[in-house]
DNA sequence: AGGGGTGCTTGAGCACAGGT
DNA sequence: ACCTGTGCTCAAGCACCCCT
């Protein structure tokens, strides 16, 4: 629920915005397509990216994104027909800057980004990205129709970063399969118009794959070390390879089309072909984290940093995005051939954890020092007012952690949650509840909730504008005075009158404990 | 009405000068 | 050495006008 809720208002706002700017902007160059991928891909890189906030990206890891985006466009095309074989154009007037040095430094033998980062020709690109952008892209995307609109980021020169506005970021975060597919559509369109372009490309062309697809090639040297690395068993079945290993893309590549070598796993073409562009169950992304990004994160950051980018937190953050969107779309994940498994309702979401007592900059420097696993928190839900009272309105958005408490005994961060006690109607009895007291609660489903009767249980029902509202209260089976069985909602207060459930409320959590 | 020529505007590349 | 600002050039898009 963390980053997936912007406001709805913003989110409509956002939409409409990123359509405008791809057909109301002016388009010479295809900077700003890359750029708005750029950022896309950036929001949903970065760990911690809440929703009500701003985001700082600096300009520095925008450039370095623009050339990750460019490195394929800067191949010679060929066009298979004519024999043809050049670059293409990404600009009208002259090839653009960014294209150009790539171009030479894939010339001068450079084979991948990596090597790129490692090599003499690294500044000079890195400051040719840097430089255009600065000079043009980032201040004129905003401009629609001739006029500017800073509704993304504010035009502050000054500092080497830009401000993505409060709630920009979940937005790109939640929409990033949209603005992915709009901007790079657009750009291929841009590519296709420039005219220089099209004696090349001819009528039809794999214009799209050439640009946008995979390096299906480096896929080669991943096949031996997973293979080897998981004791040459299917990372989903478990059961041994038989001559049928294929790479999978843990989070799809259909979702994320950016190769990350902790990304990879090896496993039996039927269970990959079956997992299709599904995320995988909880427990396989439990079984990735620890396989790729502990056991095995230093041997396949030395075999694998020559051909893909390894940053575990990158993928930590890629798959903690992946799996939000999931949940709050209420996808289906895949467990194992043809078994699926709901994502909702709560899915943990995963951060790197230091042992405990080391020092904080051992992360920076040595990463097998680090361990991931389950934080020993559940989310907190400040904005979910769990009312005492009389039904009050409340939303999941801007989940937070909270540690457990001891003493509350088992808990499972896809069931359980925090939120705050509203109101008094509860405060009577052998053990009261007071206004603002912390509350575990239990998610339930009506499939999940067994019998209710004499527990405690928030229902949730609807307002009339839509808006869910929550109430606390004792389950008690009574007979109405038809004789009709039904459900009393009795508040421990004597005060509050007591509600018979109707069809337009279900229960939504049990209250497992009161904390004080 | 439709085609072609002209001039203006815009976005981008590039060279250069001056400041830090 | 690097950054920033300025001015020039170029190609494309567009509006306008004129001619057929």
């Amino acid at each position: 629920m963390k980053d997936i809720k912007p406001n709805e208002k913003l989110q409509l706002a956002f939409i409409s915005f990123i359509q405008r700017v791809l057909s109301e902007g002016d388009f010479v160059a295809t900077y700003k397509y890359a750029l708005l991928n750029a950022i896309a891909d950036i929001c949903i890189e970065k760990l911690d990216v809440s929703t009500n906030e701003s985001l700082k990206i600096e300009h520095s890891l925008l450039a370095e994104k623009i050339l990750q985006l460019y490195w394929h466009h800067a191949m010679p095309f060929s066009n298979l027909k004519s024999g043809a074989d050049a670059l293409l154009k990404q600009n009208s007037g002259a090839q653009s800057k960014v294209i150009s040095v790539l171009y030479e430094c894939q010339q001068n033998n450079i084979r991948s980004l990596g090597q790129l980062k490692r090599s003499s020709y690294w500044n000079e690109s890195y400051r040719a990205a840097l430089n255009t952008l600065k000079t043009g892209p980032l201040w004129r995307l905003q401009i629609l129709a001739k006029q500017e609109e800073c509704f993304l980021y504010p035009h502050n020169k000054k500092p080497q970063y830009i401000e993505l506005k409060p709630g920009i970021a979940a937005c790109f975060r939640r929409f990033y399969d949209l603005v992915v597919y709009l901007s790079k559509n657009a750009w291929l369109q841009k590519i296709q118009s420039i005219k220089y372009n099209q004696a090349l490309i001819g009528p039809q062309s794999k214009l799209e794959s050439f640009l946008f697809g995979e390096d299906r090639q480096s896929l080669a040297k991943v096949k031996p070390l997973l293979v080897d690395l998981q004791k040459n068993q299917c990372f989903y079945c478990q059961k041994p390879f038989k001559n049928d290993v294929e790479i999978d893309h843990f989070i799809p590549f259909s979702r994320y089309s950016n190769d990350l070598a902790h990304n990879f796993v090896a496993a039996h073409r039927r269970c990959n072909n079956n997992k299709r562009d599904f995320l995988a169950s909880y427990e396989h992304r439990d079984n990735w984290i620890e396989s790729n990004l502990v056991k095995h994160n230093q041997v396949i950051e030395s075999e694998l940093s020559s051909y893909f980018d390894c940053s575990a937190d990158q993928s930590i953050a890629v798959s903690n995005w992946a799996y939000e969107v999931a949940r709050s779309n209420h996808a289906k994940l895949w467990h194992s051939i043809d078994t699926f498994v709901d994502s909702a309702p709560i899915a943990p979401v995963l951060t790197f954890k230091k042992k405990h007592g080391e020092r904080e900059d051992k992360i920076e420097t040595n990463k097998t020092e680090i361990i991931a696993e389950l934080e020993p928190q559940l989310y907190y839900f400040p904005n979910l007012k769990i009312a005492c009272g009389h039904f009050k309105t409340g939303d999941e958005s801007d989940a937070e952690y909270m540690d457990i408490p001891d003493g509350v005994g088992k808990v499972d961060p896809n069931k359980h949650f925090f939120a705050r006690a509203s109101g008094n109607s509860m405060n009577g009895g052998k053990s009261p509840i007071f206004d603002g007291d912390l509350l575990l609660l239990e998610f339930i489903t009506p499939e999940s909730a067994g019998s209710l009767q004499n527990q405690t249980v928030a229902i949730e029902r609807l307002d009339s504008a839509g808006d869910s509202q929550y109430l606390l209260r004792d389950i008690k089976k009574a007979t109405d005075e038809n004789g009709n069985s039904c459900y009393q909602l009795i508040a421990k207060n004597p005060d509050y009158e007591t509600l018979v459930a109707d069809e337009s409320m279900k229960t939504f959590a049990r209250l497992k404990k009161h904390l004080c």
